[in-house]
DNA sequence: TTCAGATTTTGACAATTATCAAAGGATAGA
DNA sequence: TCTATCCTTTGATAATTGTCAAAATCTGAA
């Protein structure tokens, strides 16, 4: 199994030959520039991303200001959820931080693989399942914790993204100014 | 199509008979009074729950201080999200805040049932992918929303559960105290 | 109906975090 | 190498929200 995609996916569950192979027909292999848009604002998201390699930051306005709302990095997937989900235009803009080198799977051919393999539709649960289990655990820690605990938190789990994303966009991927990250660094 | 589990989830995806008579076969259909523990405190969640009647608070411990995580009601399910996927026990408790008529399905019957029913399986990863909307909904009104915001939100959305959970349980929803919402409501 | 206990409100004050502004550093292209 | 631009840091101040305490109100059981 040569694929990144699904060696990282069949840690889920295992897959059938049929099914490796017809997934493998449809991913796109793509190696794109920094500053690339996945996403467009207000567009409705027709792809899934796998990162084989890079980073992608998704984010999107509110009153004007630029709010990071997630990260995801090599063996994470990419993509504006609740577009993709819906099919209905989001806010959200997914870009890319590095040069990056992606698979990238189509809706429609995702839908139809769903109806044609139970395991994928399986597989598709699992990763539902295990992206529900990552926002709550980032909205746990928004919950009632303080700046200082969420980027300590950041740092036990995530210390590569730190030096691999801006401040100000760490900053308010963790709810907070760059203004008060920078402070928290400094008294650290 | 008596049972009120079956009405609901048939509008994620239609179900064969088979299916819903597998279904119907493993739901358990209770009555308990307001108050009933549904999940204990680090332990393993084995069962999902369906509200047909009635309220139920998911909540846990921070630093000694009461949570309230999730508020469901008719229509909703109630469960201990990480626990119930992971198997593992988790710190979040369930508990009825009226008395409420449930379906419930263990874990076991769900992933038997997951094997055995392809279309029971895309109803599954439905549900998580709703479930994964939801609690994005709910992390983005915390990620930079103030706590009038959210309030306002909560009214908008979901005003009946204003009524209905006492204020000091809503405040924790919307994380924020219960002073803070008190006065609030006072100046609106 | 009455009363004990729980919940909500109000007040005074403290802590946290945001905002605005300016200075200091880093970076990439000419 | 130089410079324009962007990013980060620092300072002063303001806004928001939390904490602690006490009073007011509500609720349910005897």
């Amino acid at each position: 199994m040569s694929n990144p995609f699904l060696e990282v996916v069949s840690q889920f569950t295992p897959l059938s030959a049929g099914s490796q192979s017809a997934l493998a027909a449809v991913l796109k292999r793509l190696e794109l520039e920094k500053g690339h848009v996945l996403v467009r604002q207000n567009t409705v998201c027709q792809w899934v991303y796998f990162i084989e390699k890079g980073l992608t930051r998704t984010y999107y306005y509110k009153d004007g200001k630029d709010v990071t709302d997630w990260l995801s990095a090599e063996g994470q997937f990419a993509v504006s959820i609740s577009s993709f989900m819906t099919q209905q235009p989001d806010r959200r803009i997914v870009e890319l931080l590095e040069p990056s080198v992606l698979w990238a799977i189509s809706h429609t051919d995702l839908e139809n693989l769903y109806q044609q393999h139970h395991d994928i539709e399986r597989l598709g649960r699992l990763l539902a399942s295990h992206g529900l289990l990552l926002v709550q655990q980032r909205f746990d820690e928004l919950h009632f914790a303080t700046a200082l605990e969420r980027y300590r938190n950041l740092m036990a789990l995530n210390p590569t993204l730190i030096q691999r994303v801006p401040l100000g966009m760490i900053a308010s991927y963790l709810g907070m100014t760059a203004e008060t990250l920078s402070r928290m660094r400094a008294q650290i």
